[in-house]
DNA sequence: TCCTATGATTGCGC
DNA sequence: GCGCAATCATAGGA
């Protein structure tokens, strides 16, 4: 079969389907009818005829002749069926191939940049690691500038990212429409249906949307950078301010029997030191401050590996608190005796009761800080001071003691190395705790 | 430059 | 998820 009959039979399949034609037109019934034309089967055998020589021929022939098959009245009916033979073959084939998945990097790609908050509405992303620093930092104000520069340079990054999206964009939307028109001009001279330009349409945004990828990578990787030397800048060690150690220091050998701060007092501690509570940041898992929770991870191995060593330590500070303490008590007995001309110990069994007993160095805080209420000294206020007082002048000579331990023994540790619940030792404690009062730090 | 102290990280067990 | 233990890394002093 010649090319010319093949087209002709394909022709004839297409109109026998009922499809209707371009321009309104209607196609001849099929060869074998009654009632075939046989002009204008001669007609369509006379434009597949120029079709077929249009290649040989010269540019200005074809361009002439092309003209006249434009201008010829079966063109439409001829266009419409051979745009349908199209796709009816290879296109059809290639159009399924080409439904892609979202592609899972892209996606990964989108979710950082979101998360970082490049794309998508500005909410200074990436600016909770610069937060925990600057926090961690206790205020300073280098920790800010560097904050201040990373968000600088990430906003840098977003501007740039957008910039270019935004030409991309252009871009992909000028070239498409150049293609677009550069198609509908040759569909006046070839088979192209308005589904293959959709396609092709399809195609180039595909293209871009690569080249869009690229982008995002690029910017990924730039985030990345930023994100790593800014991290690593504050990943040096900064040392706690001596006063953020000192109140560190006052509830650890305040609680030596159970230092395990419960989340309200690392927040409580966190605040008076002007220091972080952990490290951890469930978005930022690599963002490290200066923190509560390292601190007491750190100094009860510490202590527990050379408890001699910190002897020293712990004295002092029992002597702190107890000093604390006893300022704090005799401000109460005081304020028991103004305010009161009654014996104040009506209703107690001669515990020290501090306001919250599950937490002694809290308590002793919130003593200073004018929260405590005279009446809740008890019976045994001024024995109490005495107390204190006699701690205080053993502390001051703990230098001897220390051979042999009367001042401070590690009570809270068990054999094991662990912390067990026993009672604070004593002259940690002794300054608030005298024989038959309540452990201050219940919760043990 | 070395040494010590100390904040941070990591891996493991519970 | 928390704590422990080992370890790393670095600040600060001698």
């Amino acid at each position: 079969m010649d090319e010319q009959a093949r087209i002709m039979q394909a022709l004839g399949g297409v109109s026998l389907a009922g499809h209707s034609i371009q321009g309104g037109m209607a196609l001849p019934p099929p060869h074998g009818h009654d009632g075939i034309d046989d002009g204008r089967k001669q007609d369509i055998g006379d434009i597949l005829h120029q079709i077929m020589t249009i290649t040989d021929q010269s540019l200005d022939e074809a361009q002439a002749k092309k003209h006249g098959l434009n201008c010829h009245r079966m063109k439409p009916a001829l266009f419409s069926v051979l745009c349908e033979i199209k796709e009816k073959t290879g296109l059809s084939i290639r159009g399924a191939q080409e439904e892609d998945p979202p592609d899972p990097q892209l996606m990964r790609l989108d979710n950082m940049l979101l998360a970082e908050g490049v794309s998508g509405p500005e909410k200074g992303g990436g600016s909770a690691a610069a937060a925990a620093a600057a926090a961690a930092s206790g205020g300073a104000s280098d920790n800010s500038i560097e904050h201040s520069d990373y968000r600088a340079k990430l906003t840098q990054i977003r501007q740039i990212y957008h910039t270019e999206l935004e030409k991309y964009e252009q871009a992909c939307n000028e070239f498409t429409t150049h293609v677009m028109n550069l198609l509908r001009e040759q569909s006046r001279t070839r088979p192209i249906s308005p589904k293959e330009i959709e396609r092709m349409v399809g195609i180039i945004h595909r293209k871009f949307s690569s080249i869009q990828m690229q982008l995002k990578q690029s910017t990924c990787e730039a985030v990345m950078i930023l994100r790593s030397r800014f991290l690593d800048a504050r990943r040096k060690r900064r040392n706690f301010s001596k006063q953020a150690t000192e109140i560190l220091n006052e509830y650890f050998y305040s609680h030596l029997s159970n230092p395990y701060p419960s989340e309200e007092a690392k927040e409580e501690l966190a605040k008076k030191c002007s220091i972080t509570v952990s490290q951890v940041d469930p978005h930022e898992r690599c963002v490290v401050g200066l923190t509560v929770s390292n601190w007491f991870g750190n100094k009860r191995i510490r202590y527990k590996k050379n408890i001699g060593k910190f002897q020293e330590e712990a004295n002092l500070y029992a002597a702190k608190t107890a000093v604390t303490a006893a300022h704090a008590v005799a401000a109460a007995v005081q304020n028991s005796q103004t305010n009161s001309p009654t014996t104040p110990n009506s209703g107690s069994s001669g515990s020290f009761n501090l306001p919250n007993s599950g937490d002694m160095f809290l308590s002793m805080q919130s003593l200073n800080g004018d929260s405590y209420q005279g009446a809740q000294v008890g019976a045994n206020v001024q024995s109490q001071v005495d107390t204190l007082r006699h701690v205080i002048s053993q502390t001051a000579g703990y230098s001897e003691a220390l051979g042999g331990n009367t001042m401070y023994s590690p009570h809270g540790l068990d054999a094991n190395g662990g912390w067990h619940d026993t009672t604070t030792p004593s002259a940690v404690i002794s300054p608030t705790e005298g024989p038959g009062s309540v452990h201050s730090d219940t919760s043990n």
